[in-house]
DNA sequence: GAGGCTCACGAAAACGTTTTCGTGTTAATA
DNA sequence: TATTAACACGAAAACGTTTTCGTGAGCCTC
């Protein structure tokens, strides 16, 4: 049985497409007899408007574009679910489009969405856009009068609204943790600088150690390359590590910017005869899966992505039903929170 | 600048919108010269057709609904990333609904895609459904001519195409793994029976030992409440298997339908003082970033989302291409694959 | 009984495409 | 020179809605 449609009523009614539609609307231009038997009629075949023919006639699609670097990650699937429950909650569908860190994936991807697709974008840049620092469509689609919310990877440059996480902040908070838990001798293990976020919270440990008097060591400062958090290089990253801490045995605090430089560092670090959290605390960024089940249990600074996600699809979408597209734009800042578990417990 | 329409084009070079549809598609109906024109005014000013106005016109949306109960979730991800890459390079674009386990939630999600915002849907059923066993917005979506490829959690009531995992199998196989290892006393943890893959794991569980004329202690098997695995209710989880542990001290082998399942056992056979994988080997269902990331390493069967993704999507995209939503249906079993890590290395 | 009103409905345009079918002009043919 | 064919383009319909603007019928008023 094809799908039903107001011509179709109206010829089986034999009235005319307008009352048909006027009818299922309410409108009293209607008689009420007549109103009353279309939709009788309808409810009964299960009418249901098509979304694309509103699509068209509304110049709108109530249908929010998200891009993402990558889908199977905990933090970017957070931020969608965030952004889902608003979407849903305000009448709006999500559709997605994965860059997999690939400067051309995201132009194409933004490019197939914003010839009427969707209403706007909400995105997180790859970080080969970060690395090239090619902007032009993200600046195209706002010309053309699409709003775009960026979250977590923002853009400084680019004119849009932010939702965006203090990840010197974050750091800072983690690290001060770490102090005063009378930690002396914090190491950090952190990306190559490239990787924005990972600057950032780099910027937050010095910032601590400043703040409270502590010496820094460069030796305690570890900068791994960005590619050795997959599994077929896990050795790598562990005997990086384990170099660390074995050539700095005065380190009594450790602080990651992931979860996987963290979870490798108490590894090792029981590896080493240490025990956590007596001769070491760890403390990771991104509250994760892994911090949660890992042994002992890895406090870490929580991004809430969830928040990020609700925050990010309320700005688009308020702007988008008071169609303005014009400045001011909001930079919102979520609050990271630690969450303490057995890795800095006192005793 | 508002976005270009054929319309504009037209009112600007002096010429029908007909004759610039046809010139951009490059019919030779059109004289040479006022082809390039109107290809180089629409090149210049970006034109790109709008994909609304073409739904509307095709009848076809090129997008694809996927409806998953949950996406803060390893094998899910892994599977959409499978769906997004084939519907990417077939050129159709994905829209994500989530039932949050909730039966109408999906209902509606599925309501909400089906009025012609899309071409076909890829889904797994919530909880919730599979408990109801109402199935009338699966059967009615079909009738109306919108074809289904339902994955993982299948239903064989309802007449689609389908991409499922051999739990069964699975679980066959990692048992034997530990059969061929020297274990004697294999341990199972899975969940309740109402939960359908943890059923069929038991399933394969049972199997194994039969055909390994093991022996089946009732003992061994510890049937799990589902909401166990938030991180709220680990405490309670691990004092389960730690009984589990401490009253049947021969078990020598554990086989978990889950990744926390299979971390906490081995959290509690350390705590107990063995060692693993001398004393007691553990083998995991879904290889996500857990077994990937554990101490040890944790043994597990993958399930290969990807690849179910992709399978999904191909078949879905077959039937839209070849619009006939008719039988035969096929049903593809993706085969899992054991993922060997140190929890059950040899030594 | 003529004018004006209200009522209940239909025609048509619009959103942005594609495509079929004319149609007027020019050039080639008989 | 008259007929035809090829060429280059435009008008209009269609996809499924919503909405503005008519309009005919019946009624009331003076």
């Amino acid at each position: 049985m094809q799908k039903l449609t107001l011509k179709k009523i109206a010829k089986e009614l034999d009235v005319s497409i307008s009352t048909v539609s006027k009818a299922l609307r309410d409108s009293h231009e209607i008689s009420k007899d007549t109103r009353d038997k279309i939709k009788a009629f309808a409810k009964l075949y299960n009418y249901k408007p098509n979304n694309i023919a509103l699509s068209l006639k509304n110049r709108k699609t109530k249908t929010l574009g998200v891009i993402i670097p990558e889908i199977v990650h905990h933090f970017f699937t957070t931020v969608i679910s965030g952004i889902e429950k608003v979407a849903n909650e305000r009448g709006y569908n999500v559709i997605i489009g994965l860059s997999n860190e690939s400067f051309t994936k995201e132009v194409i991807n933004m490019e197939m969405l914003a010839n009427g697709s969707i209403d706007g974008f909400i995105l997180s840049v790859s970080k080969e856009t970060q690395l090239l620092k090619d902007y032009h469509h993200l600046t195209e689609t706002i010309d053309q009068g699409m709003p775009i919310v960026m979250f977590d990877r923002a853009i400084k440059e680019i004119g849009c609204d932010k939702v965006i996480v203090d990840d010197v902040e974050g750091a800072r908070k983690a690290v001060n943790k770490l102090v005063s838990l009378g930690c002396k001798n914090i190491g950090i293990i952190t990306t190559k600088d490239y990787v924005s976020v990972g600057k950032l919270r780099t910027t937050g440990y010095l910032t601590a150690l400043t703040e409270s008097n502590l010496p820094l060591n460069e030796n305690f400062i570890l900068k791994l390359n960005d590619e050795l958090n997959e599994e077929a290089h896990m050795d790598l990253l562990e005997q990086e590590i384990q170099l660390l801490l074995k050539n700095n045995p005065e380190i009594d605090g450790i602080f990651a910017v992931n979860e996987i430089y963290a979870l490798s560092a108490m590894k090792e670090a029981l590896k080493l005869g240490k025990s956590i959290p007596k001769d070491i605390k760890v403390i990771g960024f991104t509250d994760g899966v892994l911090s949660k089940y890992a042994t002992p249990g890895l406090t870490s600074v929580s991004q809430h992505g969830k928040q990020i996600g609700e925050k990010a699809a309320d700005l688009l979408i308020d702007r988008l039903e008071n169609d303005h597209v014009e400045p001011p734009f909001q930079t919102v800042v979520i609050e990271t929170e630690l969450i303490e578990r057995a890795s800095t417990s006192e005793i």
